[in-house]
RNA sequence: GGCGCAUUCGUCUAGUGGCCUAGGACACCGCCCUCUCAAGGCGGAGAUCAGGGGUUCGAAUCCCCUAUGCGCUACCA
């Protein structure tokens, strides 16, 4: 064990702050705690065209809820500052710049076409997949010229050619690789910013982690990480690759098939110190078998080499079950609190009531009609039904609109309001050729329940985007089963 | 396709060579409690430990093969 424990948990800002983000910081969060040592919150925003401030911001603010209190970070700073991947740019340059000096990289000038077309071939020849070497013999001195003529490049790590690369992982021990099927990875793009990899191993090392605790997803590439350990001459960090979380048939977890974003959750009225105790049993168990315990309880009970690496599935119901026992622990004050806290705040009630405020005449019909801004589901009587079925379009049409709706336009937008959910109604029926009045009416009464409501944009900006999307989905789902 | 990882009740798991004719939890079923529904209590059903070979006096536990699942195979992370 190394003298001081430092972990880290290190989000892509590229959309809604995820639950393997939770599961995985939980795990670090727990071995630095442990052992006293750090934890580091770092953001890898390297990808320019995903990355997004409102995602940061998300991500923050799911951690904070679950009470992960991280000791370093972009937001509150600390010795190894930027913790901002773009923020440091320079300092992969610089790094990228010394292995090329080495001979342990080199500029690369092929061009995506090449690329393409590369990958095509080999696909069609049904050879092993991955970059030839095409630049990797080019005299430096040439490729110095090119670079300096201003040519477009990256930078790729030389891996070996030959042999085998054995890397270690905590869970499973020795790993071995053979090298002729690694290829010289990317370590600094053409826009100038680093690869994961690149900046992954610069800040880990630079940061001080001692232990590098991460879903397997990134096991493949642990030959990669661990070449450039050894042509930057560091000592390698304990690497503990986590199994990932699964869907009940046992895919990757996903959207598609799982609630993912740690906001539905929260919405939902998952208490944080559940949704903690059920990621806990999730490959790891106490040592008296116990299923209900504390975060401290946890960490004072941790021990990284104790997790199991069959895939879990993320099972709601008893996630269900859990959070049921913790609610019923609570004091009647404490429930009011917790109720207060988020779905009955004076925040939330006071965005819900400007759209009810005309629409009532004796305060008692507020609940009836804006119960539909504190439920989760919503059901469809017949006339809903009815009415969810778009204007000449058949409803296994309309589910497919739903479904595309929501996926390529209401999904990724990053900054949920009135303006943007309008946007993307828009957009949609610009590209599907739907008319705005054919899809309003269907989306109101999805999201709603009722063809009576408030204005549609505005009803989507207060509920959200979890609450929008689980409705969506479900009033797809209802409508495939519809007859015509 | 190639490479890697994994594989105990439907699900989460205990189990690290004999204590296992495999234990617990969720879900399910039954009974009790009870004005209802939950909750709670008690009980039940549910896994030839993926399959096949070894090693051993003895294997869920060690080794090999096969199968299946998952991941990676991007100038995404």
């Amino acid at each position: 064990m190394p003298d001081v424990v430092r972990t880290r948990i290190a989000p892509s800002p590229t959309g809604d702050p995820h639950v393997g983000t939770a599961y995985v910081a939980l795990f670090n969060y727990a071995m630095a705690r442990k052992h006293g040592g750090q934890f580091v919150l770092r953001i890898e925003d390297t990808d320019r065209q995903r990355s997004h401030p409102a995602s940061e911001r998300m991500i923050f603010e799911a951690l904070h809820w679950l009470g992960l209190t991280w000791d370093e970070g972009p937001d509150v700073g600390g010795p190894h500052a930027p913790y901002r991947q773009s923020e440091r740019s320079e300092v992969y340059r610089d790094h990228a710049r010394q292995l090329v000096d080495r001979g342990a990289a080199y500029p690369c000038f092929c061009s995506r076409e090449r690329l393409d077309a590369l990958r095509e071939e080999q696909r069609l020849s049904k050879g092993q997949l991955g970059y030839d070497g095409h630049c990797r013999g080019l005299d430096p001195t040439v490729a110095r010229r090119r670079v300096a003529a201003g040519e477009e490049h990256v930078i790729r790590l030389k891996m070996p050619t030959e042999g085998s690369l054995e890397v270690a992982d905590l869970l499973r021990g020795a790993v071995r690789f053979d090298a002729a099927q690694i290829d010289d990875q990317v370590l600094l793009k053409s826009d100038g910013f680093p690869t994961y990899h690149l900046a992954n191993v610069v800040d880990d090392h630079l940061m001080g982690i001692s232990h590098v605790i991460r879903a397997e997803e990134w096991l493949s590439s642990l030959p990669k990480h661990a070449q450039l350990y050894r042509a930057f001459g560091w000592e390698q960090p304990v690497f503990c690759h986590l199994p990932l979380l699964r869907n009940a048939d046992s895919s990757k977890i996903s959207k598609r098939k799982n609630p993912v974003s740690l906001n539905h959750y929260r919405r939902a009225g998952y208490l944080p110190e559940a949704m903690l105790n059920y990621l806990a049993l999730m490959g790891w168990t106490m040592p008296d078998e116990r299923e209900v315990f504390t975060l401290n309880e946890f960490v004072a009970n941790f021990s990284l080499g104790d997790i199991r690496l069959g895939g879990p599935v993320f099972d709601l119901t008893k996630l269900g079950w859990l959070n049921g026992r913790y609610i019923r622990e609570l004091s009647a004050e404490a429930l009011l609190g917790r109720l207060r806290g988020d779905l009955l705040s004076d925040d939330y009630l006071l965005k819900v009531l400007p759209l009810a405020h005309e629409r009532i005449d004796v305060l008692e019909d507020f609940i009836a009609y804006a119960g539909f801004f504190f439920t989760g589901e919503v059901a469809w009587d017949d006339a809903a039904r009815t009415a969810l079925v778009a204007k000449d379009r058949t409803p296994a049409e309309t589910a497919k609109a739903f479904r595309v709706l929501l996926e390529e336009h209401l999904d990724p937008i990053p900054e949920w309001s009135a303006e943007s959910v309008e946007a993307a109604l828009r957009a949609f029926c610009e590209k599907a050729g739907w008319t705005a009045k054919q899809l309003f009416m269907p989306v109101r009464v999805a999201v709603t329940g009722r063809a009576a409501t408030p204005p549609l944009f505005d009803t989507m900006a207060v509920l959200g985007k979890e609450v929008c999307r689980r409705r969506v989905r479900a009033a797809a789902d209802l409508l495939r089963t519809m007859k015509v």
